[in-house]
DNA sequence: ACCATGCCTGACCGATCGGCCAGGTTCTGA
DNA sequence: TCAGAACCTGGCCGATCGGTCAGGCATGGT
């Protein structure tokens, strides 16, 4: 894990920065700075400043890459509130990475970051239940992109609360029932 | 009005780019392209890249202080609903100009458009009902940033249910009655 | 003693971008 | 007709940023 200790320190200041700032708003000097070492080191280290961003966000995709996994053998409301539960439980365990993307819409772009457009769309898509009806669809947008913000608001505040407030208006937003179906 | 016919044109073409890339992905090359004409043009009209930005926002801005000021003389449940009718209706009405900021939420770190903050605060603080219940707010920053993500996701989209979806879903998780209390 | 490897660096490069300026052209009113 | 204002431009500048490169330094194995 920890082949180096000035490659975690460059993930660990730059996961900081890149929170506070954004990506594009974070220049590999301000990096170099924060940690200690020049901005060749950076390069050393990682193939390019893309090359850092994706190992930050790599943990994060995997649990994407989960939750969307087991959505797949879910239908109907069973689906909707897995999805709902999983995906609080994500943003409140990768709320930085969340704030990141989020605070940065454009960064899906990149061809390294693309994998995640799919699986969000499929995660609408299961909190609207596969509804065709627009106003579900709509409802489903609101809350997917309110929970991420969320993410960016208390990036750094372990509200113990925070899970039940989020799960709570989700479901009402969405129209499910309030309990948790499964557990 | 319209002083120039050019000047409009800049505007018109920025708004759809900045849109379209964001603030700080569309460099005054693109835009003088765009338009036709030279990148000191742009300059000869706007004091700046800020100053173009500055005046597309300006009647969105109008809105919003209007918005802000129709609320301070309600309290209660009122104030929430008249937030929730008079946002969805400032989103709606100014979906690009909505859309811009939430792609790009450093630019409110812009001196000129350091008015926002304090607005956004209070109709977040309205959303709540000035409850001092971190549930609330949670759910009210959900709301609002969910609204605002229509703005982009729905820019180019005159869906006409748009606006009962917006409003029903916010009520909804807002803990707010389904119908309109004042007309 | 020597070399190979890993780690790190200053200096530099090319591209991009916002902005400035001197000067040219067109329009307008006296 | 002509002066001045308004409009427009190519060319240039300085700053920023991601990235490259040749070389320095320490470490450890032989």
């Amino acid at each position: 894990m920890a082949r180096n200790r000035t490659r975690d320190d460059i993930l660990t200041v730059s996961a900081r920065l890149f929170a506070r700032d954004g990506f594009r708003g974070t220049p590999l000097s301000d990096i170099a700075a924060a940690v200690g070492c020049s901005k060749a080191t950076l390069l050393y280290h990682f193939a390019g400043k893309d090359a850092i961003l994706r190992e930050l966000l790599r943990p994060a995709a995997a649990a994407a890459f989960d939750l969307d996994a087991r959505l797949t053998g879910l239908t109907g409301d069973d689906a909707r509130a897995a999805a709902v539960d999983g995906f609080v439980d994500l943003v409140l365990e990768y709320r930085s990475e969340v704030g990141l993307l989020y605070a940065d819409p454009h960064l899906v772009d990149m061809p390294a970051l693309a994998e995640f457009k799919p699986i969000v769309d499929r995660l609408c898509s299961a909190f609207a239940g596969g509804s065709a009806d627009p106003a579900d669809q709509i409802a489903a947008q609101v809350v997917l992109s309110g929970l991420c913000q969320v993410g960016l608001e208390h990036a750094a505040d372990p509200h113990p609360g925070l899970r039940d407030a989020l799960t709570r208006v989700a479901r009402r937003a969405l129209l499910l029932a309030s309990d948790r179906p499964t557990d």
